[in-house]
DNA sequence: GCCGTTTTCGGCCCGACTGTTTTCAGTCG
């Protein structure tokens, strides 16, 4: 897997540093390309021979000679001597915006610059001052554009966006003349965190719906303005864009605004030659430019000839080869989950007591819900087996009480375990045994060896009563990366084992995160998505967990926890037998 | 550099906005 992401990284590096040079533009996005189907293969490139790596779409002859030149000696001569004529501090002034590879070269060859600080010391200096393509504009902006890039972030969490995507439509929705409002994006994807914002509406006249969204309280800046696109940062940094487009061109531009670009460019292909011509103001035909009416999504892909592609699928990672062959799955729905099997109580870390927990999940319509509190190697929540087995009897009087109503919330006992640097965990199999459920997560030691943590992993999905793998690569969004281990071998042994991936929906988490979830897919591994809720707002985050699944392409066959309690019961039962 | 029910050569998605280059290139999505 490493190997994929590394290949991937290299593949990406090389088409920045082709598009520095000049040249070919088509050839630096044929490396992207094969970049992209890299790091989403579902096979390990490094075990891969020559054939194999030229089936991966976009892999020629050229391109698999590079990568297997890679994975024998860890180098790509090509790839050398192009770092060699750009340093990667040019490569990284691509990252400020408003400056692409062009202006980029001719910084580094007219100026020498090769950093962003070196930039903002040219600037200071006056010596863009004359230089062909930056006028007085240039500077102010790309000073801009360094305080940006030094403050940014990086993307912002699903959550955050989402809220206030959902603030912005809103506002939008309530303005005269406005016929639909709604945001679209990498949001509308389901994807983890979000860069900037993608807001559309459809008026007649985009007047007074850009000047509701110029007032609004968030605005910070106005970065543009015109006829159809507005673009504005808030105070807080994020960018949002809002688009506007005649109420008849609302299936197209939705589609369009939606993505990802990639998906976007496979559709155009297919419509260009059926003679089409695909863009976010309609379908026409190509010669004539005579309009074909597509009011919604749904006819913009019926007119290509295929059926409607839910978004989190939209990521040109096979979704249109699937769809032409009627074999699109029926992504999971966050409605699908009947329960939850990875929640905390306050008897831990969590906020809340197990009575209120309980409450909540009634709330939400679950038919079972599991508690599974920390066990006593995290030193710091002070478990016992007696504080256990007293929380066993609360949830049990709880579970009674609860099933003497009709269709009432069952609850199941369970506990998240530390997987230890050997793989071990907490408790001996005779105590692990009389719980309905187990997860095992690591919780420490991140930066084991890649064969260590692999062979942590596997005891761990060895050990009969370890029923689901919490948070599997442990890492958490801007704080910490993902552990290094051979996930194909964990993933098969997980398949083997019946032992289930979890699909950990904390925003922060995500985890595992979508690319790994579609690899694990390859596997035959089944999976939980929880919300390892620390509190009763907690529980909401499965939603977030939902749309990382779609974007993993599960169904709700996949996901052990939309299935009906009895079969639930009997996967867990099998992994001990 | 990749790719093929029009093609093994000649294409490769499309449009908006900005700033500067007096007619368009660069950047972005």
């Amino acid at each position: 897997m490493a190997s994929n992401e590394e290949v991937a990284a290299l593949l990406q590096e090389y088409a920045d540093l082709l598009s520095i040079t000049g040249g070919d533009a088509f050839k630096a996005r044929a490396y992207e390309r094969a970049a992209r189907a890299v790091g989403g293969h579902s096979a390990d490139v490094s075990g891969l021979d020559a054939k194999a790596l030229k089936a991966i779409p976009g892999v020629g002859a050229s391109i698999a000679g590079k990568i297997g030149e890679y994975l024998r000696t860890g180098r790509v001569a090509a790839v050398d001597e192009a770092r060699e004529r750009i340093p990667a501090g040019v490569r990284e002034l691509t990252a400020i915006p408003a400056l692409g590879p062009k202006r980029a070269l001719v910084l580094y060859e007219e100026l020498g610059v090769s950093s962003v600080d070196e930039l903002a010391a040219a600037i200071g200096e006056h010596r863009l001052r004359g230089l062909k393509g930056f006028g007085p504009k240039s500077e102010e902006k790309l000073l801009h554009g360094i305080d940006l890039l030094r403050a940014a972030t990086g993307r912002i969490p699903v959550d955050t966006a989402l809220a206030l995507a959902e603030d912005v439509v809103a506002r939008l929705a309530e303005v005269p003349g406005c016929e639909r409002c709604t945001y679209a994006g990498s949001l509308r994807r389901r994807r983890g965190t979000a860069g900037d914002l993608d807001v559309l509406a459809a008026a007649a006249d985009s007047g007074p719906l850009t000047a509701a969204f110029t007032g609004l309280p968030v605005v910070g800046e106005v970065i543009g303005t015109g006829g159809t696109k507005t673009s504005i940062r808030t105070a807080d940094g994020v960018q949002v864009d809002l688009r506007v487009v005649p109420p008849d061109a609302w299936g197209a531009a939705l589609q369009y605004f939606t993505g990802s670009k990639e998906h976007n460019i496979r559709l155009r292909e297919i419509a260009v030659r059926k003679k089409l011509k695909l863009s976010e103001y309609g379908l026409f035909h190509a010669r004539s430019g005579r309009r074909i009416r597509v009011a919604t999504e749904e006819d913009v892909y019926a007119r290509l000839g295929l059926p409607w592609i839910p978004p989190p699928l939209r990521e040109d990672r096979g979704e249109i080869e699937a769809a032409a062959r009627g074999e699109l799955p029926e992504p999971l729905a966050e409605s699908d989950l009947r329960g939850d099997l990875h929640t905390h109580t306050d008897l831990t870390d969590g906020i809340d007591s197990l009575e209120a927990m309980v409450d909540a999940a009634r709330r939400r319509g679950y038919s079972y819900y599991a508690i599974t509190d920390h066990a006593p190697e995290l030193r710091m929540q002070r478990m016992t087996k007696e504080r256990m087995l007293a929380q066993r009897e609360r949830v049990a009087e709880l579970d009674a009480r609860s099933r003497r109503r009709s269709g009432g919330l069952r609850l199941l006992h369970g506990t998240e375990l530390n997987i230890a640097p050997d793989g071990s965990v907490d408790w001996p199999g005779e105590f692990l045994e009389t719980f309905d459920v187990c997860v095992a997560s690591v919780h420490s030691h991140f930066t084991q060896p890649r064969d260590e943590m692999t062979r942590r992993f596997l005891a761990a999905v060895e050990n009969p009563h370890v029923h689901v793998i919490g948070h599997p690569t442990t890492r958490k969004a801007g704080r910490r990366p993902a552990v290094d281990a051979d996930w194909d071998e964990i993933f098969a042994a997980c398949a083997r084992t019946g032992t289930a991936l979890e699909v950990n929906a904390h925003p922060n988490r995500l985890d595992l995160p979508d690319e790994l979830i579609l690899r694990a897919r390859g596997h035959g591994v089944k999976f939980a998505v929880d919300s390892d809720a620390h509190s009763v707002p907690d529980l909401a985050n499965m939603r977030y967990g939902a749309g990382i699944a779609q974007r993993g392409w599960l169904t709700a066959e996949d996901v052990v926890n939309t299935w009906p309690l009895a079969r639930l019961r009997s996967f867990l039962r099998a992994k001990a037998a």
